[in-house]
DNA sequence: TCCAATATTTGCGCCAGCGCAAAGACGCAC
DNA sequence: GTGCGTCTTTGCGCTGGCGCAAATATTGGA
């Protein structure tokens, strides 16, 4: 498979391949290799030997585990500029997570022997790759936290705020989150049931934050939920009008 | 401060310095500045900027982290052999977490600047980070997942049976928990209030699985906090003779 | 030794959230 | 259009866990 142009720029953005010259950039690009997966797929599972590591060009990608009793966890989705699997450059180590396709994707890939090639060339890049481990334990323990110290309505306003953020698809309406995402989903990233997302979600739908269809989330008003997420008491009565910017971080 | 022969032999198995020869481990420690903390002061605390990277040789430092409205949420203790503030290698970045001495520590100490130079050198030095960072992903993924699915009762019983494989100290009773722990702490480790520990630790104190006064916990049946941990319905009539192995893992 | 500070226990009332069960809504495949 | 599988809603009862308040225990320091 051949990369276009505009794929290949899309993996220039991505993270993982920050500040690195066109002669540090352009060897890594000639040693990936594209894939095509289908939705519902997956790339690795957990505990699988890590031995691939991935940067998502198109498509989404679901990050899951599964408890010893079946019960599964959704730690997140990706979008495209994300790399994943990033441990494979490490020897003799499992993936933590599964990584599933939803929707057809397409991504960029390299083994360990040729991403610590890479590395060896490019300290930057391995720079990077501890940038972004960093990055993700700040958010694994900010979701320690959230967990710990949070109601299951603020979780899920942070949430659906964060997916938003990540996965919105701005609409005359309001901000579409363009994933399939069920209640169960909801629950499997909140760490609550599917029956007290569904209920949180009408309520919301009745003071006017959002409109929910099936496997579908439309914010309407991000405010409103920045109050839910902040646990600020809001008194009703004033609406604030809607505001994309509220999106942008809380 | 001079570095004791014994305290070299800590660093020398720290996890940090794994697999690192007698000619990448000496300029290491001839780098490393030791240095004593009082019990309850900080190394440093969450958002500062990080700079300094430590190993701890004597002592145990507590991790925690607040949030915005003032709820402190413990992430983890430290012993001997653990680095912490490895993030420091990396520029412009913040420690995620605050560092407390628990009891006088000794750690070794050593600014990003030397740290980066040494790692120029012994690159398996970088790799370790990479290595110790990678764990500590998979540690607060595990968290998560059991925030979200499991109960009270069992994420103390796995908390508790953590610590004790990290600091249990044996006794001719049982398994002592080395650390000053009250309810609050052990409440702030598994997202839930002292007064159910206090509930939750009585229970098992009449069912003989532990023993606990002020600030201080003793296991004297390890076999009963697995059966708890791993949600396995006991009935109850038989009990298990104490065994220590039981703590060597989950 | 006694006091003040801190930690723990426990009664009590309450409610957030769980989870079954059953009905309803939706959307895809044929 | 029909039918089936999946997703969603919602009534209902229940309980795990919260958190106040007050009593009690423990400890270190004066």
């Amino acid at each position: 498979m051949q990369l276009a142009q505009s794929e290949i720029e899309i993996a220039r953005a991505a993270t993982v391949f920050r500040h690195l010259s066109v002669e540090e950039f352009d060897p890594v690009i000639a040693a990936a290799n594209i894939r095509e997966m289908g939705d519902g797929t997956y790339f690795f599972m957990e505990e699988d030997p890590a031995e691939v590591a991935y940067v998502l060009i198109e498509g989404k990608v679901k990050l899951t585990q599964v408890t010893p009793d079946g019960q599964q966890v959704i730690l997140g989705y990706l979008i495209p500029g994300r790399v994943f699997g990033i441990i494979a450059i490490l020897k003799k180590v499992a993936y933590p997570v599964s990584a599933e396709a939803v929707g057809t994707c397409r991504v960029l890939a390299w083994d360990r022997a040729t991403m610590n090639r890479l590395m060896e060339r490019s300290p930057r890049l391995a720079l990077n790759a501890l940038h972004i481990m960093a990055g993700q334990i700040r958010e694994f323990q900010n979701r320690v936290r959230e967990l710990s110290t949070q109601r299951v309505e603020q979780r899920i306003a942070r949430t659906v705020l964060r997916l938003a953020r990540q996965s919105g698809y701005k609409t005359d309406q309001g901000v579409l989150i363009d994933l399939p995402l069920s209640r169960q989903d909801l629950a499997e990233m909140t760490g609550t049931t599917l029956y007290t997302v569904s209920r949180v979600l009408k309520e919301w739908e009745n003071k006017g934050l959002v409109q929910s269809k099936r496997q579908q989330v439309m914010i309407l008003a991000p405010h409103g939920l920045v109050m839910i997420a902040e646990d600020i008491p809001q008194d009703l009565g004033e609406q604030k009008s809607f505001d994309v910017e509220d999106l942008c971080d809380l």
